[in-house]
DNA sequence: GATTAGATGTTGACATGGTCAACATTCAAC
DNA sequence: GTTGAATGTTGACCATGTCAACATCTAATC
């Protein structure tokens, strides 16, 4: 039950989650590469990715403006970081949904709600990880490899359901993309608040159970 | 059958519907307000929503950098303007899908199609439209209420189908959102080249398939 | 046709923001 | 301690959005 990756692993820091700020009078920060990440995605979170300024980053971790030159070759490289750990922390997130209540029908649904729990939960997160803010030069392997995971979590978990007898027998590949699209609408309309004040838990599991049997009227 | 808004008009430009520049030696440009949109597309369709720059646009259109604040109150203005557009031609392309086979399941299906392929033809506007790249101050009320005729298009057929009997008697605005949801996760999933390789069309038929059917095995 | 007000377009300037080059400081291994 | 690598800083440059002041054109009026 343990997550491999955490978004914000509790730590020693205050309540608000709040990035380290540079200890007064010291040269160094400590893990500024860390922090770097942790106050794009609350910059994000309040302003948007397109009012994330690594000026207004660096100065509110106490740096300058250049030291996240350090870490990451430019501006694209740190999205790619936040995107990277975004997938990660999201592959995590719907292999335990599924695997909680021991996979199977039940534990699809959990990965469903999980999915579209995830984006509002981390809506800088899944914003940069879809947004098509990456360039394809920032795609590197890792996050490629991450993203990958968290399609494959998915697939395997509508393997198992074809196995079962429980889904039709479509290729799992095509289903899968058909299961995240639907996923993937219902979580951006979301994060978008073009629900028209519908609650997205609600949303999504009425999307889950038309998933399954269809809107058709029996 | 003549829709009321084509994004492109026939005009006397060239095929590669290039928006005029300024005839040379003219001071005014003729149609400065309109060519601004059309450049602003045809950049976005290069070079994604970020690769926008207002300096750009002008320089192509053979006008001044600020030439545009004649026409928009600011960038945001120029991107609600593109959206506005889109809008309508987007409410107008759901529109006649429907009504081309004369409504009805066909017509419903007819729509779904038109709804990704617009996407995948306008991926500029669809953009600016669901990108959330307009500030809520943007958001002004003809923009609102082309967006409002778009849904309204979609949420009809759905009534039209309850009517028929043919779809389940669920709360019609419920329904659109859950079609819309799927559509728009189709719509996304294609312009942002993550299909892996499947043909947009082909996904969004197998999508309204089983919006219909479910996936469940029979 | 001359006048003139409003519409349309231009130039110069400024603030913000990403990024590079050169330099400074600290850490860690010897 | 010395020293090279890691980390951080300062100054500068260029691109971009936007404002203020000015220029030019169009059209309505006399």
């Amino acid at each position: 039950m343990a997550s491999r990756a955490r978004i914000s692993p509790p730590s020693t820091r205050s309540a608000k989650a709040r990035p380290a700020r540079r200890a007064p009078g010291r040269y160094h920060h400590g893990d500024l590469r860390r922090a770097l990440i942790e106050e794009a995605v609350l910059t994000i979170q309040q302003q948007g990715v397109e009012g994330l300024t690594l000026r207004s980053v660096a100065e509110r971790l106490g740096v300058s403006r250049t030291a996240l030159y350090r870490h990451y070759r430019d501006k694209g490289a740190l999205l790619a970081a936040v995107a990277r750990e975004g997938f990660r922390a999201f592959g995590d997130t719907l292999a335990e949904a599924f695997a909680a209540p021991g996979g199977g029908p039940a534990g699809f649904q959990a990965m469903g709600r999980a999915y579209v729990r995830f984006a509002v939960t981390h809506p800088a997160h899944y914003r940069v990880m879809f947004g098509g803010f990456l360039d394809a030069c920032n795609r590197d392997p890792e996050l490629v490899a991450e993203a990958e995971r968290s399609f494959a979590a998915l697939t395997g978990a509508i393997v198992g359901l074809q196995r079962a007898g429980l889904l039709c027998p479509d290729d799992p590949a095509r289903l899968a993309r058909h299961v995240w699209a639907v996923s993937h609408g219902v979580a951006m309309l979301a994060i978008d608040g073009q629900l028209r004040g519908a609650d997205p838990d609600e949303e999504m599991q009425y999307a889950i159970d038309r998933l399954l049997t269809g809107i058709r009227k029996m």
